[in-house]
RNA sequence: GGCGACAUAGCCAAGUGGUAAGGCACGAGUCUGCAAAACUCUGAUUCCCCAGUUCAAAUCUGGGUGUCGCCUCCA
């Protein structure tokens, strides 16, 4: 398999610390508000990194951190923690907010098919693991304390800037609004793993340290977490393109100063999903959330099945426009996989089998490549074979693309099935429907076609949608 | 200003030196009184531009242009 890794900017041959283990982090959300589908882009394509692994025969153990404390909207200290705006916002408790969006972050993934890691673990259990190595830190003298703050020193690295060539002098410091110089820095680079001083007063989650009161920096925490369930050796770490720097690059710099080697292999960066203005975000444009596609009608795996037609390190551009078309070509796949036939007497096509396996493997074999790995379902679709070996096959590759295809397919039959089958009618409503498509049927018998069509057109601007089949008309809402 | 990624039809895209996959939309046809649904067919002499290497370039090299991202809150 070949993973692109954003340490070498190279596609490389995916080899693992320990033969057949895959230990993967993922950094999680901050549980401030709702995620939104460009958040959740991210995790569907990690999603499909992971379960690819597994359906490969890996064994994979995956962590995921949520993110409950230590967001500043500024490195320098004079910034409000995240969880501390949202509390207010709302008026609930700290703790509220995180339970309350960590539960509402799960729901998403839910109903987007995304697996919940084998571990998710809260910054805020992890209170005596960050203690414990900005001690470490301290004793190596790779931290100092200034201001009552502590920092990473990063000039006692031999490379900071992993990911990309930058040179600090051509950095801009402030770039972004609210984000000021902090004075107690020595180096330009340097970030705090430990905050006490300054406008604390105001925090509400604060705890005791070595250095007194007061609560973790920001990149701490995944370097703490992921070394807390998965050792000193991690195989992929996952994240939105955004973080590589200055998180990952910051994760990575008190990481490896910590333990003393090399800590982790491939660097695993989704792009963004843009809006034709630009990034998307939570303070601009609209806040597109799952629960609003639902809410306009979109199924959210049809959003799923728009993030495998793309590829997962290119930046796609979400409009309704190209949702409608995803959502579309999915109900159209499903369509198609609902009119295979499920025959007990056929037997398996071995060599079909073989054939569409390898070709659906190559495309994920090669850089997690989900848009041909989309192309071989229509592949099976289109394959000289039985419809039990077709069937095999969809279900197996939905292991990995968890389009959920072939009980999509079936509720699609159903819902026709009900269709065809007349809704019950046991109110006015219901018999008025009825009644109308007699007349209709009646109009169109005599070919008085402007009544029929008067009728119909009635009834569809009552949202009733008609269906001329053989046996008549069907209806349904 | 620095660093990085990307650029293929209206849209999503495959392609890794041998003559442009697939999907959606559009259009045409079949069916139908008409419409919808369903089914069938159809689209790039060319891959952002300009040079170069080569028998051969969307693919390699050099130089541009554009879009997006990061530069200490962000997926």
């Amino acid at each position: 398999m070949q993973l692109y890794n954003s340490l070498s900017h190279k596609k490389e041959d995916f080899k693992t610390n320990e033969p057949g283990k895959v230990n993967m982090y993922t950094c999680g959300p901050t549980v401030y508000h709702f995620a939104h589908i460009g958040n959740l882009r991210s995790y569907i394509m990690e999603d499909i990194l992971e379960k690819y692994l597994r359906y490969s025969g890996y064994d994979v153990k995956r962590v995921m951190n949520i993110t409950d404390v230590g967001h500043l909207s500024s490195d320098a200290d004079t910034g409000e923690d995240k969880m501390v705006k949202g509390a207010k916002r709302e008026n609930k408790t700290v703790m509220d907010i995180a339970r309350f969006y960590t539960d509402a972050f799960f729901k998403d993934c839910e109903k987007l098919n995304i697996k919940k890691p084998d571990v998710v673990e809260p910054a805020t259990n992890c209170i005596e693991e960050f203690i414990a190595m900005v001690q470490g830190l301290l004793e190596k003298d790779f931290a100092y304390i200034a201001g009552g703050n502590v920092y990473f020193d990063t000039s006692k690295l031999d490379e900071y800037y992993v990911f990309n060539k930058h040179d600090s002098e051509e950095l801009m410091v402030g770039v972004r609004d609210g984000v000021e110089e902090d004075n107690n820095k020595r180096n330009k680079n340097d970030f705090v793993l430990w905050f006490t001083k300054s406008k604390f007063e105001e925090q509400a989650l604060k705890w005791d340290s070595p250095w007194g009161v007061g609560y973790p920096g920001w990149h701490i925490e995944c370097s703490a977490i992921s070394l807390k369930h998965l050792g000193e050796y991690l195989d992929i770490h996952c994240g939105g393109i955004d973080n590589a720097f200055p998180h990952h690059t910051n994760e990575i710099a008190q990481s490896e100063a910590y333990i003393g080697h090399k800590w982790c292999n491939y660097w695993f960066h989704v792009l963004h999903l843009n809006t034709n203005s630009g990034k998307m975000s939570k303070s601009t444009g609209e806040f597109l959330t799952v629960s609003l596609l639902e809410e306009k009608g979109y199924n959210p795996l049809a959003y799923r099945f728009f993030c495998l037609q793309s590829h997962y390190r290119k930046s796609l551009v979400f409009s309704y426009e190209n949702l409608d078309n995803a959502q579309g070509a999915f109900n159209k796949l499903l369509v198609k996989i609902a009119a295979l036939k499920d025959d007990e007497s056929e037997a398996i096509d071995e060599n079909a089998v073989k054939e569409l396996t390898e070709k659906f493997k190559a495309a994920l074999d090669n850089d997690i490549n989900t848009s041909l790995g989309v192309t071989v379902l229509y592949d099976v679709l289109k394959a000289k074979t039985n419809d039990k070996t077709k069937l095999f096959l969809l279900n197996d590759f939905d292991r990995v693309l968890s389009l959920s295809l072939l009980d999509e397919a079936k509720k699609l039959k159903e819902s026709k099935k009900e269709e065809v089958s007349a809704p019950a009618a046991d109110d006015d409503f219901s018999k008025y429907v009825e009644e109308q498509l007699a007349l209709r049927a009646e109009a169109k018998k005599n070919k008085n076609w402007a009544e029929a069509d008067r009728i119909r057109d009635e009834l569809t601007q009552k949202g009733v949608k008609i269906l001329d089949t053989p046996d008549g008309a069907k209806w349904s809402l």
